[in-house]
DNA sequence: ACAGATTTGTTGCACATGCAAGTATCGGTT
DNA sequence: AACCGATACTTGCATGTGCAACAAATCTGT
């Protein structure tokens, strides 16, 4: 058993453990994004730049750095910093040091923003995902999910590279 | 400890698996998508709609079966059996007993198409996902996963309900 | 048998998102 | 100092997505 069955269909156990695992992530993805939205106007992206840039020094990050902490390509996320600097959450300035770079920057209103909203959130992820289990549970999830996105590339751009080095179907 | 604290700040050991629950997803989904689409040119819900259904009674399935089923909005569905239609994945037939409902239904396409490219599939989620987890684990991730999923509608259109059921920020 | 509530699926709309290509800058090499 | 490959970010484009509103059909209770 477990004998890493390559080229077959999944077990009845692989099967069940994928399906839930997507069904979980879309099911607590989808009732933060609600509440989110409906209490304070705000997409689940947009709360976790908010985060991601109070969490950083200075509160401000470079564009491609945000990118890859909030899980986003760098074009989305151009465009995510474009909507919520005309909304007044986020300043851009350009890099001292490096001309090419920008920063994005929490303002004071973004701020004001993500504390209102962050009680809204943490209810939400305590009531829909943390509540639900236990201490243990909670180890054994960090431990599984840490297992399963650790290999890869997490830049959102590395999509073709990991095409290449898995080989076997690339062009 | 575990004393379901409502209203403060997550503990490190909620955060951290929340993150990584939210990294591993991005981050295997996103794997799944570009080796399906490189490969065969099938989007990830398009593969999902053509699984569900060939599993399906008669490879047929009412769209908002389907919807629920692959984790869609109907308006979403529509637009992506739409899509799929005019490629000559599905046909739509109006439904014999319900004169308002309508079948999703496999075409030959369809299924030529899926045999193509369920083995890209398969091997993406074993090599991405099932591999790194022994059985046990792969138990333990559907049980913790089971525990996230099963409380809510799984309905995308309940958003709003599920919003004022929990009350507290609703209108 | 009929009015009203419900359910089903589709559309108008606005917005989100990624890839590929483009522009600007950096850094190392010659 | 001029070049060339790498890096940072932005845009054109195509596509995906959901909500709210809608039309059609069904169901329910009287």
């Amino acid at each position: 058993m477990t004998k890493t069955a390559v080229g077959r269909r999944l077990t009845e156990r692989e099967l069940k453990a994928w399906r839930a695992f997507l069904r979980a992530h879309s099911s607590v993805t989808r009732a933060l994004e609600n509440e989110l939205v409906t209490a304070h106007d705000l997409s689940l992206p947009e709360y976790s730049v908010l985060v991601t840039l109070v969490e950083a020094p200075e509160h401000r990050l470079r564009m491609t750095e945000l990118a890859d902490r909030v899980l986003m390509s760098r074009s989305g996320l151009t465009r995510l910093v474009d909507r919520m600097q005309s909304d007044g959450m986020v300043d851009r300035f350009r890099c001292p040091g490096d001309a090419r770079g920008m920063h994005a920057v929490l303002t004071d209103l973004g701020l004001q923003r993500l504390k209102e909203s962050t009680g809204t959130h943490l209810r939400g992820v305590r009531e829909h995902v943390t509540v639900k289990l236990t201490d243990e549970e909670l180890d054994q999830l960090h431990a599984l999910m840490s297992k399963l996105s650790c290999c890869e590339r997490l830049a959102v751009g590395a999509g073709a590279r990991v095409q290449i080095e898995n080989g076997q179907d690339a062009l």
